[in-house]
RNA sequence: GCUCGUAUAGUGUAGUGGCCCAUCAUGAAGGACUCUCAUUCCUUCGACCCGGGUUCAAAUCCCGGUACGAGCACCA
């Protein structure tokens, strides 16, 4: 075979083995504990990614089969396909949501009794256990198929309570992996005390799923194709292939990617954050100090600075650790071309202006793109302000409108206008007229902290969500016409 | 402890035996442009974990070591 006289580098996502156009099916499966983080972020791109080049289908599965341990969120089911729609630019074509889906797991489970490759254990999780390390039958495996029947129905209405019987799928218990040894595949929650959230559902099943079991069914009946996920959840594909063996179902093709922490930020769990906010430490999921896609969104993080961010990860299985200044770069790359400046000044300090000058200073709306018109500064009444910061130096130059010098008489500065013109490398710095400039205020977040930062805003019309670039500042996400949120520099 | 996985510049990433004295991005430094510390453009810096082996040839295959991560939950 002729080789190309260069290697091409890949671009994009690699490829997706063992695909047909048009019939692939992927899907993205969260707990809706919580809405969706930036982690999830990478699921939902990943997978969204490959549904659209393929020209097939991206499932969202809600896994909410678990009521006692990380309780669904009951906005969470709203809040998510929205979220994901907004990430992703399509809907997800299809949602499932697993605790609708309890007959199914039922049927498959009794299915699964009545071959007898799985079986009811009434061991305790440490008796189990020993069973497990020492590669040993517990007794419970050799119970026949009526008696699991039996032991099934004392599950399902109520005369066992959880911790009494699980049921488990049967592998051979000398495996090399200790992990897959006649793994558990549905137990028993106690729905009284800790309902299902959904109203439909709530103490309707006592007999619940465990992840394995709930996924490697779904994926099943919904025709799953391709699954890519986390290398977490490498022992799950290995339990759930033994499982479909058994089902003579073939198990999807699948991939992984390893974990990923941003530098700036900590281990944050979903279930961690809902305590903290319900304890007050935080305003809500889309607080901006928070890695949640609401709080990135209100922040000014675009959808497409995500995706790319993502996307050039790839679906490596190393674990990396990444600073946020990468996802800052796709951002800036996705907004600036958009972004009108505007003028904020922080720590205002008044300057009367002295000399000869216009009455009216003009400076460009985008400096890339002059077509979008000039913003007018009214200097009539020759007042203006600038940052305290900017007056060290006494000789600097309005940006836009001219030089001058710093005159300080011990009470009051003023400003001796020198050279409409730029005639040398003094510093540049902006201001704002004292007529169409309003209070403001600058909300950033930084160190884990939120910080109001007041000053001095140009006038503007941009509705809320508008993407700014703050002149010397960085990026700012407009909330109204007096606030800002800092999105970075 | 048992099992599984990963190891390319500061950070990510391409590379599946010869095109590789290694790709692209980001970062840092310098410069051009610019009436923003922005954008854009240019230049520079900088890496195949270690040790064996297979081969005419290895970042790429094999073995060992080391490091890091994950699973061993009646969580997802």
């Amino acid at each position: 075979m002729e080789k190309r006289e260069k290697k091409e580098r890949r671009e994009g996502l690699p490829e997706l083995k063992n695909a047909t156009k048009g019939k692939v099916v992927l899907r993205f499966a969260p707990n809706p504990n919580g809405p969706l983080s930036f982690g999830h972020a990478r699921g939902i791109v990943i997978n969204g990614s490959y549904a659209k080049e393929w020209d097939g289908e991206l499932i969202l599965r809600f896994d909410d089969t678990d009521t006692v341990v990380k309780p669904p969120l009951p906005s969470a089911y709203e809040q998510i396909p929205d979220e994901a729609e907004w990430l992703l630019g399509f809907k997800p074509h299809r949602v499932v949501i697993a605790s609708e889906q309890m007959p199914h797991y039922y049927e498959h489970a009794v299915k699964m009794l009545e071959n007898n490759f799985g079986y009811v254990c009434q061991c305790t999780g440490e008796q189990f256990k020993e069973f497990r390390v020492s590669k040993t039958e517990c007794p419970c495996r050799s119970n026949d198929v009526s008696l699991n029947l039996e032991l099934w129905t004392k599950m399902t209405d109520g005369t066992f309570v959880p911790g009494d019987a699980v049921v488990r799928v049967k592998t051979a218990m000398d495996l090399k992996n200790p992990a897959l040894r006649d793994w558990p595949a549905l137990r028993i929650q106690n729905t009284a005390e800790h309902p299902h959230p959904r109203p439909m559902i709530g103490s309707k099943y006592r007999v619940w799923p465990l992840l394995d079991f709930q996924s490697a069914v779904e994926d099943h009946v919904q025709g799953v194709t391709h699954i890519i996920r986390g290398k977490d959840l490498m022992d799950s594909t290995r339990k759930q292939t033994l499982l479909y063996e058994h089902f003579g179902w073939t198990y999807p093709e699948t991939m992984y990617w390893g974990r990923v922490k941003v530098h700036e930020w900590g281990g944050f769990s979903t279930s961690q954050m809902r305590r903290d906010i319900e304890a007050g430490l935080f305003n809500g999921w889309d607080d901006p100090r928070l890695p949640t896609l609401s709080a990135l969104r209100k922040t000014g993080i675009t959808a497409s600075a995500l995706r790319d961010f993502w996307v050039e990860l790839g679906v490596t299985q190393k674990d990396i650790s990444v600073p946020l200044s990468t996802l800052y770069s796709h951002n800036t790359k996705s907004i600036d071309d958009d972004a009108p400046r505007v003028s904020f000044v922080r720590e205002p300090v008044h300057l009367k202006l002295k000399g000869e000058h216009s009455d009216n200073v003009n400076v460009e709306v985008h400096p890339n793109h002059p077509s979008r018109g000039m913003r007018n500064f009214d200097v009539s009444n020759k007042s203006i302000w600038v940052e305290k910061q900017d007056l060290e130096k006494s000789e600097i130059r309005l940006k836009g409108f001219a030089d001058i010098t710093l005159q300080n008489d011990g009470k009051t500065t003023s400003a001796q206008i020198g050279s409409i013109e730029r005639n040398d490398r003094r510093p540049i710095v902006h201001w704002l007229p004292e007529s169409g400039s309003v209070k403001a205020t600058l909300i950033t977040a930084e160190d884990g902290e939120i910080k109001h930062q007041n000053g001095l805003l140009e006038s503007h019309s941009y509705p809320h969500g508008t993407m700014v670039q703050v002149e010397r500042i960085g990026y700012a996400r407009v909330i109204d016409s007096t606030t800002l949120m800092f999105t970075h520099s």
